[in-house]
This record gives structure tokens, sequence and C-alpha cells, in this order.
DNA sequence: GTGGTGACGACAC
DNA sequence: GGTGTCGCCACCA
């Protein structure tokens, strides 16, 4: 319950990623100030289901824009999601990453 | 309690 | 510039 552990905070911000945009791991782990603790951001996604179903995990991907966690998703892929919002994805790669890609700090700048 | 693994990332060679 | 290795912390066997 709005436990400020670092899993909670994950799902935080992955909630605020704006539609048709995506973030990577290592982006949320440098915004909690834990940018080596990258693959507990990954392993949080894993268990964000656990928590709240409406995590948008789908829009969360590695450093460079590939759908590492496609396999991970039920029946849904990450590419159709990601396409239904605009975001063009090709081999599990999105295309023009730098210009979709949302940056929680951007967040911060924005406030 | 120990060891291995993981939806990653950065550095070394 | 590609490959290999370590780190980081939580969870499972």
């Amino acid at each position: 319950m709005t436990e400020n552990n670092f899993f909670n905070s994950v799902y935080e911000v992955v909630k605020l990623i704006p539609h048709g945009r995506v973030t990577s791991y290592g982006a949320i782990a440098a915004y909690l100030g834990a940018k080596s603790s990258s693959r507990m951001v990954g392993w949080a996604m894993n268990a964000s289901h656990n928590y709240d179903s409406k995590i948008p995990a789908h829009r969360v991907v590695n450093r460079i824009g590939l759908l590492t966690g496609q396999a991970h998703f039920n029946g849904q892929s990450m590419q159709s999601l990601l396409e239904a919002e605009g975001i063009v994805v090709i081999e599990n790669q999105i295309q023009n990453f730098a210009n979709v890609f949302w940056d929680p700090e951007t967040l911060n700048k924005d406030l």
C-alpha cells in the first residue's frame, strides 16, 4: 500500500509513462537513484501484475529499445500494444526509439 | 543458509 | 567494435 519500496516506486513511474511513449529499465532505476539495480526494475515488472495489473509494462524496454520481455507477456505481445500507441516496432526493436523515449526526469522538469 | 537465476547496464579486454 | 564479465538486489530451489 503505497509503501515506499523500490518496487512500488517503479510501478508509480511506469504508470506515469505518457501514452505513445516508452522508457527503459535503466532510466527508471536511475530516476529512483539505483541505476545499478536496473535488474530489479525488470524483476519488478515480472511481479507487476501481482501488485497492479494495470501497469503498462509493455512501455518499458531495455536501454536499446528492444522488447526483451515480450516472451513474458501472455497472449498480447508488446509489439502490438506499442504499435497501437503509434510506436513503430520491427523485430522486437523500437524504431525511432529516441523520439518515443520518455525519461522520468522529464516529469520533474515539467513540474 | 547457500547457490543460482533474472523483463539490465556498464565497463574491460 | 563485439564479446565477456561483474554488479546489483530480490526471489526460488
